[in-house]
DNA sequence: AATCTATTTAGAAAAATTTCTAAATAGTTT
DNA sequence: AAACTATTTAGAAATTTTTCTAAATAGATT
C-alpha cells in the first residue's frame, strides 16, 4: 500500500461517498453508479481508483461485480495518523 | 472544515512531508523549502494549500513566516475515520 | 447462437493541479 | 530612504485527473 495512493483516492469526495456506502453493505458497481449522477464507466474508474488503493475489493457473481470494503489498510492509514498525536516533545520553539 | 479540502490537501507527497516536518517544531517558508528540491513559490503554493484546509496555521516574526500543525483539525480526520471502525451492522449479504 | 444485462476499457475533451519564472509585497537593516 | 531578506502573488506551461461517448468484454437468458 502507498500512502501517495491512499490519500489520492480519499480526496475524491465522489470515492468518499462510495466508501459510505460500502460501510454496512456490499454493493453492485450498477448499485453504486445509481446513486450518482454520472455514467457508469466514470464510477467504473472511481472504483478502479478505490481498488488500486486497496481501499475495496471486488467480488464477481452471475454478471454483477460487487464492491467491499476492505477495512484493514484503514487500520494503516489510522497509523500514520497516529505520528501526529501526543508526541509533542518540544511543545514550542 | 471541509473533508474536500482536507483530503484534497493530504493527498499531496509533498504536503504530507510538510505536515510530518512539522510534527516537533514550528518552522520557517524558507526552511521547509530548503528541505525540497522546488521553488519557494511552489513551497508557498503547498503552504497555502495546506493552510486553506486548516492542517497548519501561521505566525509571523521578524520578515519570517512560521508554519505550525493545527493539531485539532487532525482529530476531525480521525473522527471520520472512524465511521469505518467497528459498526459492522449487516456484516454479510 | 443470438440477445440481453452489467461492467470495463479506450480515447478524447474539459477541468484542476502542480510547477516554474518574474514581479510584487512587506518587514529589516544599514 | 536605499538596499536587503523572506515570502507571496500572477501568469503561463506542463501534467494529472475527471468525465464523457462509444466500443469491447463477459456472463446469463431465450
Amino acid at each position: 500500500m502507498s500512502f501517495a495512493e491512499t490519500f489520492k483516492a480519499l480526496s475524491d469526495p465522489a470515492r468518499r461517498e462510495i466508501l459510505l456506502m460500502l460501510r454496512n453493505k456490499k454493493m453492485s458497481a450498477g448499485e453504486i453508479g445509481s446513486h450518482f449522477d454520472m455514467t457508469g464507466a466514470t464510477v467504473s474508474y472511481h472504483l478502479s481508483v478505490l481498488k488500486k488503493a486497496d481501499l475495496v475489493y471486488e467480488t464477481k457473481q452471475k454478471n454483477f461485480v460487487y464492491y467491499e470494503l476492505n477495512t484493514s489498510v484503514f487500520e494503516e492509514i489510522m497509523l500514520w495518523f497516529a505520528q501526529f498525536k501526543g508526541e509533542n516533545s518540544d511543545e514550542n520553539q
